[in-house]
DNA sequence: CGGCCCCGCGTTTTT
DNA sequence: CGCGGGGCCG
C-alpha cells in the first residue's frame, strides 16, 4: 500500500493519507496539487476500499476532469477510473437535475441556456416591458441576475438584497419574468444548474439523503474559484459525514468577476469543525528566483493564507523587466528574445508563451511574430460552438429535443428563410405571453394560431411545426449522428451553404463538416464506452452545452508560441513566459484598480502569470501604446515595485529600434526618450533611468532585423482543420505561418508559401479571405483576394508581397 | 429582408 | 481605430 505513495513528498503524503474528516489543502503554484488529488482518490480506493461510484470529484473544467481521470486510470486502472463520479460542477449537477427534473417542475429534456441565450431572453423581456435600454441595459441586468444566482438569491428575494439597486426598480420584475420564461421554456441557464441543485437539496430532504448516501467522499479542485452556491451545495452533501477534501490556492483566485469567492477558501475551517489544513509549499515547477519573485509580490496582499513557498530547483535567472518605447518595440523585443533563447537552449517554439491582460494586446505580437516567421497560436478566440452556423444547427437540435426552448426556436423559425417574418414571430410571442405558455404551444394549438396570425402565416408555421414533429418522431429510433445529419440536410441549412462561392459560406461549410464528423465521433465513442444502447441527440446536447474548453494540445500546437490572456494561462506552464503590457491602465485594469479587493485580485493575476514560468520570466512595459486609434502614454504598472527589486533584473534594450520598424513614429515623439525618473517620479528610480542612458534611440538609423516578411502564411485551406479527435472540437485556431518557415534573415521571395487560387487565408480576428485569382509571378504577382474586414486588408497589404486588389467585400 | 450608416464603447470569462 | 447594434432606407 505504501508503495502507492512512495513518489510523494511528506506534505503531499500527509494530505493524501488524511481521510478522517474535512481537509483543506492549500497548494501553492506548481506544488503538485493535481498529484495530491489523484493520489488521494487512488488512496481512497485502495487503502479505504471505497467503491469508485462513491467518490465525487468536482472540477471547473472538462479538461481538468479528463486529465485527472486519466491519471487515476494510470494508478488504479481504466475500469475503476471510469466509474468515478467526476466532472465539472455544472455537468455533474446537470446530470442530477435530469434525473430529478420533475420534482422541480422541469422535464429531463430541459435545455441549458448559455450566456447568449440568457442575454437575449433578458433583452426580449426588457423590450416587452418597454424599458429604456439606456437605463436598463439588458446585459447588465443579465449579469445582475447571474450574480444573484451565484449568491443563491432568488427572484422573489432580489428586492431585499444588496444587489438590488432601488434606482432601477424594474429589474426585479425582469428577474421574475426571466425565471418564469426559463421555466416555461423548460430551460435552465448555467447558474440555474447550481441554484436548482441547491433548491433540490435544501427543499427535498429525501433527495438530499439519497445523494449523501451516494457520495461518501467529496473532493473539490480549485476550491478558491468556487462561488457561494457551489460551496453551499457541497456543504449540503457533506455536512454530516464531513468526508471532504478541497484543494486550491488562494493566491490564484482570479475569477471573482464570475462570482468566485476567495472567502470560501479562507473560511473553510469555520464551516467544518476539525478541519485539517495541509500546505504544499514546495514548488517543483520554477527556478528559485522566479518562485521568490512571485512570492515577494503576493506577500503585498492583505487577504491571504500565510504560506512559505520555496523551490529547490536551480536558482536560475531572475525575472527580467524590459522597457520599450512602444507596443511595437515591445513585440519586437519579445520576438528577438524568443529567437535568442531558442537558439541558446535549443528549445521549441512551444516552450514560449506570451501572456497579456487583455485580448486586444495580442495584435501587436501577432504582427511581429508573423514578420519574423515565428509560428504561433492564439488561444481564447470564439469557441467553435459560438460560430453562427454551428449555433444554428444546435438550435435545431434543441428545438427537436425540447420544442419549448424559446431562444432556439426564435433562432431557427425563419432560418433558412421560410417566410415567417418578424411580425408573425412577435404575434406568436405576444400570444404566448398572454396565455402563459411557450411560443411552440401557440404554434401547436390550431385555434390560437389562426386567431393571432394570418392564414398564410399559419400555413407556414404549421409546415415548420410538422417538420420539427417529424424529426421528433425519429428521436428514439435514430442515433444522434443519423438524425443530426438528416436535420442538417432536411432543414435546408446544407442547401443554404452549398454552391455558394462566398468565402464566408465556404468556411461555414467546412465548419459544418467538422461538426458532423465530431458528431459521428461522439456517437461512436459513447456507444463503445457505455452500457447505454442509444445515443440520441439529447445526449449530444447535454455534452455540447457544457463544453467550451476544448482539446488543444494536439501535435500541431506543440511547436508554436502560445498567446493568451493570463486568465486562460492558469493551470499551464511554459519554460519561458513573457508577461507583457505591465502598465497602469492595462495591468492593473482601471476597472479593478478602484478597490483594494480589485487590486489584490490583479496582483494575484500577475502572480499567476509569473508562476507559469519554469525557467525564464520576462516582463515588458511599453511607455507608449497605440490604441483607440491613437498613441497613448502610460506609466509603468504599480505592481513592478511590488516585486522585490533584488529579484528583478532590469533589462537593457538590446538594440536600437529602427525608425523603419516604428510605424507609429513613437520614437520620434517628444516624450519617447524622456527618462522616467526626471519628472517627480518616486518609486521607480533605481533601474529606471537606465533606458535613457544606454543610448536608447541613439542608433536610430541602424536597422533592426529585417523588415522583410516571409509572406503570408498559406492558409491551410479549411478554417478549422481536420475533423476533431474525440467528441470535442478544436477551438484553438492557429494562424499558419508558412510551412516550416524559419525566421529567415534574408527575405526569401515566395519562400514558405505561394498564393494559389482557391486558397483560403484565415486570421482569427480579421476573418477569412479567399484568393480568387493569381496573375503573374514573383515581384509581379497580382492576386485578387476577397475579404471581409479592413483589418484583413491591412494585414494583406502589410505582409503579403503581392499586389492586393480589393475584391468584393462580401 | 438585407444592406448601409451612424453611434457608442473599449477587462478578465473554467460552465 | 474597429466592432457590434440599432435604425433607416431601398
Amino acid at each position: 500500500m505504501d508503495e502507492l505513495l512512495k513518489s510523494l513528498n511528506d506534505s503531499q503524503r500527509a494530505a493524501v493519507e488524511y481521510c478522517d474528516g474535512a481537509s483543506l489543502v492549500v497548494a501553492g503554484a506548481g506544488s503538485g496539487k493535481t498529484r495530491v488529488l489523484t493520489y488521494k482518490i487512488a488512496w481512497l480506493l485502495k487503502a479505504h476500499g471505497l467503491q469508485p461510484w462513491h467518490i465525487l470529484a468536482l472540477t471547473f473544467t472538462n479538461k481538468a476532469a479528463r486529465e485527472m481521470r486519466q491519471r487515476i486510470a494510470g494508478l488504479v486502472g481504466e475500469e475503476e477510473a471510469r466509474r468515478l463520479r467526476m466532472g465539472t460542477f455544472h455537468s455533474v449537477f446537470a446530470r442530477i437535475l435530469r434525473v430529478e427534473a420533475l420534482t422541480l417542475g422541469y422535464t429531463s429534456q430541459f435545455t441549458i441556456y448559455d450566456q447568449n441565450d440568457a442575454r437575449s431572453l433578458v433583452k426580449s423581456i426588457c423590450r416587452e416591458m418597454e424599458l429604456d435600454d439606456k437605463k436598463y441595459k439588458p446585459n447588465d441586468i443579465a449579469d445582475v441576475i447571474s450574480q444573484c444566482k451565484n449568491h443563491l438569491v432568488l427572484a422573489e428575494d432580489f428586492e431585499h438584497c444588496s444587489l438590488f439597486d432601488s434606482s432601477r426598480p424594474h429589474e426585479a420584475e425582469v428577474f421574475r419574468r426571466y425565471q418564469a420564461r426559463c421555466k416555461s421554456a423548460n430551460a435552465m441557464d448555467f447558474d440555474d444548474l447550481l441554484v436548482n441543485t441547491w433548491l433540490l437539496f435544501s427543499q427535498h430532504e429525501d433527495i438530499r439523503r439519497k445523494y449523501v448516501e451516494l457520495f461518501h467522499f467529496v473532493l473539490v479542485d480549485e476550491y478558491q474559484d468556487t462561488n457561494h452556491a457551489q460551496q453551499q451545495i457541497i456543504y449540503l452533501l457533506t455536512k454530516e459525514r464531513q468526508c471532504i477534501c478541497v484543494v486550491g490556492d488562494d493566491a490564484q483566485s482570479i475569477y471573482s468577476f464570475r462570482g468566485a469567492n476567495i472567502e470560501n477558501m479562507l473560511n473553510f475551517q469555520s464551516l467544518y469543525n476539525d478541519t485539517r489544513i495541509f500546505k504544499l509549499e514546495q514548488n517543483y515547477r520554477s527556478t528559485q528566483y522566479i518562485v521568490q519573485a512571485a512570492d515577494s509580490l503576493i506577500k503585498k496582499n492583505q487577504q491571504q493564507i500565510p504560506k512559505d513557498v520555496y523551490s529547490e530547483n536551480a536558482h536560475g535567472e531572475r525575472p527580467i523587466l524590459k522597457y520599450a518605447t512602444s507596443d511595437k518595440e515591445e513585440a519586437s523585443i519579445v520576438c528577438s528574445d524568443i529567437e535568442r533563447i531558442r537558439s541558446k537552449e535549443q528549445c521549441s517554439y512551444g516552450d514560449f508563451a506570451i501572456l497579456y491582460r487583455t485580448n486586444s494586446q495580442s495584435r501587436a505580437f501577432e504582427e511581429q511574430l508573423r514578420k519574423n516567421g515565428i509560428p504561433y497560436t492564439i488561444y481564447g478566440g470564439l469557441s467553435f460552438y459560438q460560430r453562427k452556423e454551428i449555433k444554428d444547427i444546435i438550435a435545431y437540435y434543441r428545438v427537436v429535443v425540447n420544442p419549448n426552448d424559446e431562444e432556439a426556436l426564435r433562432r431557427i423559425i425563419n432560418y433558412p428563410a421560410r417566410g415567417i417574418g418578424d411580425t408573425t414571430v412577435r404575434k406568436i410571442a405576444d400570444s404566448a405571453l398572454a396565455n402563459g405558455i411557450s411560443p411552440w404551444q401557440v404554434i401547436e394549438s390550431p385555434q390560437l394560431l389562426t386567431q393571432v396570425v394570418s392564414k398564410a402565416a399559419a400555413g407556414k408555421l404549421q409546415a415548420f411545426a410538422s417538420l420539427i414533429r417529424l424529426w421528433q418522431s425519429r428521436l428514439h429510433a435514430e442515433d444522434a449522428y443519423t438524425l443530426g445529419r438528416a436535420i442538417i440536410e432536411e432543414s435546408g441549412i446544407a442547401r443554404e451553404l452549398m454552391g455558394s462561392s462566398n468565402p464566408e459560406d465556404i468556411s461555414r461549410r467546412e465548419n459544418l463538416d467538422a461538426f458532423i464528423s465530431g458528431l459521428r465521433d461522439f456517437v461512436t465513442a459513447e456507444a463503445e464506452d457505455e452500457r447505454q444502447p442509444h445515443i440520441g441527440l439529447g445526449d449530444f446536447l447535454q455534452e455540447v452545452a457544457l463544453l467550451t474548453d476544448l482539446d488543444s494540445d494536439d501535435d500541431a500546437t506543440q511547436q508554436k508560441v502560445s498567446l493568451m490572456t493570463i486568465h486562460s494561462a492558469k493551470g499551464l506552464e511554459f519554460s519561458t513566459v513573457f508577461i507583457v503590457g505591465l502598465e497602469e491602465n492595462i495591468f492593473p485594469s482601471p476597472m479593478s484598480a478602484t478597490s483594494l479587493k480589485g487590486l489584490e485580485e490583479e496582483r494575484r493575476l500577475l502572480y499567476v502569470a509569473i508562476t507559469r514560468a519554469e525557467h525564464h520570466c520576462i516582463i515588458t512595459c511599453a511607455e507608449n501604446r497605440f490604441r483607440y486609434g491613437r498613441m497613448e502614454h502610460d506609466e509603468p504598472s504599480r505592481f513592478i515595485k511590488d516585486i522585490d527589486p533584488s529579484l528583478l533584473t532590469i533589462g537593457r534594450p538590446r538594440k536600437a529600434f529602427s525608425a523603419d520598424d516604428d510605424a507609429f513614429g513613437a520614437s520620434r515623439l517628444p516624450w519617447a526618450r524622456k527618462p522616467y525618473g526626471s519628472s517627480a517620479n518616486t518609486g521607480y528610480g533605481a533601474g529606471r533611468g537606465s533606458s535613457a542612458n544606454t543610448g536608447y534611440g541613439a542608433g536610430r538609423g541602424s536597422s533592426y532585423g529585417s523588415t522583410a516578411n516571409t509572406g503570408y502564411g498559406a492558409g491551410r485551406g479549411s478554417s478549422y482543420g481536420s475533423p476533431m479527435p474525440g467528441p470535442n472540437f478544436r477551438r484553438v485556431q492557429s494562424v499558419p505561418s508558412g510551412e516550416g518557415s524559419r525566421p529567415s534573415p534574408t527575405p526569401s521571395r515566395g519562400g514558405g508559401s505561394t498564393l494559389q487560387e482557391g486558397m483560403t487565408i484565415e486570421h482569427q480576428r480579421f476573418g477569412i479571405g479567399r484568393v480568387v485569382k493569381v496573375e503573374g509571378s514573383g515581384e509581379n504577382t497580382k492576386a485578387t483576394i476577397n475579404f471581409r474586414t479592413t483589418g484583413m486588408k491591412q494585414l494583406l497589404l502589410r505582409f503579403a508581397k503581392y499586389t492586393i486588389i480589393e475584391g468584393d467585400r462580401d
